[in-house]
DNA sequence: GTTAGCACTCATAGAAGAGGAGTGCTAACA
DNA sequence: TGTTAGCACTCCTCTTCTATGAGTGCTAAC
């Protein structure tokens, strides 16, 4: 059966107005809204057709449609506009763009904060993959002759330490001059792009300065590799209970706890996409979480130096406002980006003022 | 009227039964219940007393009787039995507290998720309060001439980072002669224990190293001050949502929310008790926070110095058991305390062996 | 002081029925 | 051939009614 131009027509208007209302969409409904002039019997028939395409489907024999999985793809797919660019009640985010920041996490964190408000929808916010910036500069800062802290900062000041002990004491002075070693090689690098070879140079060099440090490398070595850990922050958990699709609590409580497992939100924000693509939309049965069989997820991921290396979604019920929440997230990440990449610069040339 | 023996028991029956059935309770429960041999026509002559002082409700005419908040505060003060020790299922609890940590935060977030899925309940997890605690060690971290960041390692080592930024140009070696001075009066200290006079003491010593670090020490101060934030972590937020006093959407919804903000949540977990006293129970209606008028917090404090530094709760309906949590609580905060307290004597020794 | 007996209350569950939204099908129409 | 009016049919939803039963309070007798 061919999906002709007039089948489109409904099948958008059965989506948008199930969109609005979360109930099952009627024929008389449809026939009254669209300017076709139509009649419901008519409309009737194509929406039977839609139905054995499997774009829509019956809860119940004497019930509307609403949109399957296969036919939200379809409208996410063809039949958005991205028309929602920017309007009014973007200014707290557009004001937070231009913020000079201090420390990306907690402008990130409000950045969720905005977001959530903002779609009424669960933003989950995945910090920069630590492994991929440029770290900035490493500080071992000693806490006794026995121990000291491994102090990492990376881009957008993020900080990140673990503490790391030895088995020959260390004077503080010794944890200065392997500080320069190890900024010599690495400040200005992403660990990934560390290569064994240089790894063992380092190591090499360390001994040269005192044996004592035997074994340091190692273990700063280990904590870097470990480093590749994301953040994820979420933020309105409890915006997506709003909606009567989740008044149920045992699906509300499942929603709730999956929100809360840092693994299935790392398998969530896992952006994973060639470079040239920047947003993924996720329908309904689509996702691989079980819990989110309900929901739909929008992943926008942000580059930095060419690769993705980060990414923002909206996890909102399947009939969510797509259309809005592709505008959002694409203006906020283009912009997120550029300020991503620019602060560095900004910060410096303000001190200098 | 007079709280006889008999009525205790009484009261106490009806509460016990309430907290495993969450029904209210009938006269013939407590009857054959009760190894009193009184009929239930007695009982409830007793009930109907019970009810008048206040200690228990009727939802309806035709039901049972259900505890008041006043009847629970009269049953945790006076009739739990603190019997709940140490059980098998502890194991998991007793190992964590043997461990060695490495840092303190993430010790914290794992107790409290372990004592989220002992209790069935949620847990909150308040971490030692900043400026109460020990610093062990200040640290500059240069990132260009005009910013650094300033880490401090508490006891515990609890790293907390600030970014600082001067208006004049700083070399490597100036943070370092800083972090000298910085350490030389603060390390060991706890913030709380500086004086105005001290602070301006060091103000001048940086000063004197250089005019360059004009303003830096106020930066540094501000950070200290602003440093007083309290971190707290809920595990187990959920766990509450199988409650049957929860199904209901709307409140399930509101407690969600509660538990997402952080405002809220460091209310809850405040513990300016007196130092002698250890464990607070509010119930019910007592509760300052709106949306925990049907649930009971029970907060335990840990102390280090012979001061509260921290507290661990357990939010739970009105209806928990009280008994157990108390007595895990109990025994957690206690370990916990001994295993804080001795955590870095133990570190240092194992080093040097 | 205790208890059996009894009338009464009221939440709850289920049955029955009305209403209504929506469908599919058929036959007629342009 | 596509469109539409008409109509029977389905089935969800809401309301009403009733039966059930758990539980009470009161009274009178022990």
């Amino acid at each position: 059966m061919e999906l002709n131009d007039r089948k489109i027509q409904i099948l958008q208007a059965i989506i948008m107005n199930y969109l609005e209302t979360a109930e099952p969409v009627g024929s008389r409904t449809i026939s009254r809204r669209l300017p076709l002039g139509l009649s419901s019997a008519t409309i009737r028939n194509e929406m039977s057709d839609l139905e054995e395409m499997g774009l829509i489907v019956q809860p119940h024999t004497s019930a509307g449609r609403i949109p399957s999985t296969k036919g939200y793809r379809l409208y996410v797919d063809h039949l958005v506009g991205l028309a929602g660019k920017p309007m009014e009640q973007f200014d707290a985010l557009r004001g937070l763009l231009q913020k000079k920041y201090v420390q990306l996490d907690s402008l990130m964190k409000e950045m969720g904060d905005i977001l959530a408000e903002l779609t009424k929808y669960t933003a989950v916010v995945a910090m920069p993959q630590f492994r991929k910036t440029t770290i900035k500069r490493l500080q071992l800062v000693p806490l006794d002759p026995y121990s000291m802290i491994l102090v990492v900062v990376a881009d957008g000041n993020i900080v990140r330490n673990n503490v790391i002990r030895t088995r020959h004491p260390l004077k503080v002075e010794d944890t200065y001059r392997m500080t320069d070693i190890l900024n010599a090689h690495l400040a200005g690098r992403t660990v990934d792009s560390v290569t064994q070879e240089e790894a063992a140079l380092i190591k090499k060099e360390m001994q040269a300065d005192s044996t004592m440090m035997e074994g340091v490398w190692d273990a700063i070595s280990n904590t870097l590799k470990y480093a590749e850990n994301i953040d994820v922050f979420t933020s309105g958990a409890t915006n997506i209970l709003n909606f009567p699709e989740f008044s149920d609590i045992a699906r509300a409580r499942a929603l709730m706890e999956v929100f809360h497992e840092k693994d299935k939100m790392l398998s969530l924000v896992d952006y994973d996409l060639k470079d040239d693509e920047s947003m993924k939309i996720t329908i309904g049965s689509e996702n691989t979480i079980e819990q989110l069989k309900d929901c739909s997820v929008v992943t926008a991921t942000y580059k930095y130096g060419g690769q993705n290396i980060g990414s923002i979604s909206v996890v909102g019920p399947m009939r969510m406002d797509y259309d809005r929440v592709i505008g959002t997230l694409d203006y906020l990440v283009k912009d997120f980006q550029n300020m991503f990449a620019n602060n560095e610069e900004k910060e410096q040339k303000e001190s200098q003022e």
